[in-house]
DNA sequence: TGACCGAACTAATGCGCATTAGCAGGACGA
DNA sequence: TCGTCCTGCTAATGCGCATTAGTTCGGTCA
């Protein structure tokens, strides 16, 4: 139509009238004319092969991303996900595909592996599977993980939650408040999360100096002796308020309960816990930005975002406690 | 690695050992050996160009798909949509990129549209630009509407919610437990589906014979002796119950309100309307389903689904009506 | 007058795949 | 012995763009 040729087209189309390539004012004019006339857009499926970049940035969940029921716990980070694929102008895939079979949850890496149309990728859950990990490493496809993530095979990136320090300085209020003997109810370990708690509550006993047991499940929790008990998710937490209660205990006057973090699980309470809040929103938005460097710069970052402790109303000064 | 050309690799890759074109076993099984070990994935983006497909859904909308605050009223419609693009393999983009200004909502082209990054589109929003849908249109661009839309230079595919018998039924209802001047609160324009309640309220009062108001605001509404107050939104509904109960009026006693539908905005109501339940999730699903439709044999769907009636507690009949 | 140069473009190539046409070689029938 | 057909494969092409290496043409200068 303006009778130059497709090369002509995409220098003007990409503004490439630097140096090396010239085009005249007035053929850029007539051609950038035209294509204000026709609106033509080049297609971006061709320009991605060319360019070798997609302008996509891929989330990946092993469930769904948007939930069926209630309680939503990977929302806020893909609120902050979203905020920031805007701001660095890209689109955002959801790997709706990776469906294996019914009933079982995605897979990474599951057949046709659609992750490449991305240029990079965000990987959300609980847990994140080990071979999963090492294969990205291996086959050099850029991704930050939203959690912190052990070695699998080599150094992960990520950004994660700052849990021991959080978890640390729960106990030492605890201890503050004259408790001495405090229970950690939960795994401790399967997910990095669950592990890094755990180990804050271990520092935090050895620090202050109080008696500190480990209980794997709630049984025993109640003739142990402990005033103040971690539990290791709010879920936990939402049930042992209501052991608790059921044996006439009062929370928090007879026994404190610390809710670590939010529940990955759904959850409907509507105690107001003490413990902390994850920085989710913050955590999704520095994910993206660092995926963004990694793009760029390449580099393994590692990073861990501090949590806010939440005074709460379950946690009280043990009485006639001797400070 | 196989001693094979690209072509065989592909033809392998693909199944496609039928009529036309034939691969003997053993190198079928020699070829899949070497995939399998080294894992080799064909590139997606560049068998979407030569397939001129991608095997993407689009989605989108003119606000964030994760919405920042509180309760989310396009969220059922995507639990909807990822279940169907699940079954259909297709992965989910979120044009996030499609972002202008500060402060200004997304456009659907806007510059680079990359909208056809995807095979097709689904849109979300209460109303949709009238020029996004007609170029839509012009352009061939495969795309179905989540809510009716009317005509922009030719009929609108979509799957929208079926307001006008839902709101006549609830106006038969209110007829039904004595109420004889009802009011239609809200614009009743602007967006389809306020054309659509509307009208279902005006097809309502015809049909009972009772007497039908229609309020753009609520000013004059506690004057206008009406007992039965439709009000266009969930939130409009809870504000109308706020300001009757200042006046001390019961709800539902001395003034019955339905809400039509839930609420585009957010609002915080624990209140348990009289009205409908719109089906989003099914929207949603059915939405992927028509677009699947339109790739495969093109076509321009419109569809109505019906909405569930909702008892709710704030119908009541009118006391001391002579029925 | 001819060598040289820069400005303004374009031809050609490649991205990594799917697809089509065609080729080599063996079997088979006449 | 030759033509035909079938099997099993590959060369070549195109998808729509970005990019690189030219090419053309009109000055400029010696």
């Amino acid at each position: 139509m303006t009778g130059v040729s497709q090369t002509t087209v995409s220098l003007v189309l990409n503004g490439r009238a630097d140096g090396e390539v010239r085009i005249s004012p007035e053929t850029r004019d007539r051609v950038l004319q035209v294509i204000r006339e026709t609106g033509y857009v080049a297609d971006p499926a061709a320009r991605g092969l060319a360019e070798r970049r997609n302008r996509i940035y891929g989330v990946f969940t092993y469930e769904a991303v948007f939930p069926a029921e209630g309680a939503d716990f990977y929302h806020p980070f893909l609120v902050g996900i979203e905020e920031c694929a805007e701001e660095a102008g890209c689109d955002l895939l959801l790997f709706t595909s990776a469906k294996v079979e019914q009933g079982e949850r995605r897979r990474i890496f599951s057949g046709e592996s659609r992750i490449r149309l991305a240029d990079g990728c965000v990987l959300l859950g609980r847990t994140i599977d080990r071979d999963d990990l090492s294969r990205l490493l291996t086959e050099g496809i850029p991704f930050v993980s939203v959690g912190r993530r052990d070695d699998a095979g080599g150094p992960v990136p990520y950004v994660g939650a700052d849990y021991p320090p959080t978890v640390r300085a729960l106990v030492e209020r605890a201890a503050a408040l004259g408790h001495r003997r405090m229970a950690y109810v939960g795994a401790g370990k399967g997910a990095e999360s669950f592990a890094d708690r755990l180990r804050g509550f271990t520092e935090g006993v050895a620090a202050t100096g109080v008696e500190g047991l480990h209980l794997t499940t709630v049984d025993g929790l109640f003739d142990s002796g402990a005033t103040a008990v971690f539990a290791e998710e709010l879920a936990d937490g939402a049930a042992i308020v209501e052991l608790a209660r059921a044996r006439g205990l009062d929370v928090p006057r007879d026994l404190s309960i610390l809710a670590l973090g939010a529940s990955t699980r759904p959850v409907s309470t509507d105690i107001d816990f003490a413990g902390f809040r994850i920085p989710r929103r913050e955590m999704g938005r520095r994910a993206v930005e660092l995926l963004t460097g990694v793009l760029e710069r390449g580099g393994i970052p590692q990073e861990l975002l501090a949590c806010e402790l939440v005074e709460g109303s379950t946690l009280a000064p043990v009485p006639n406690a001797e400070r």
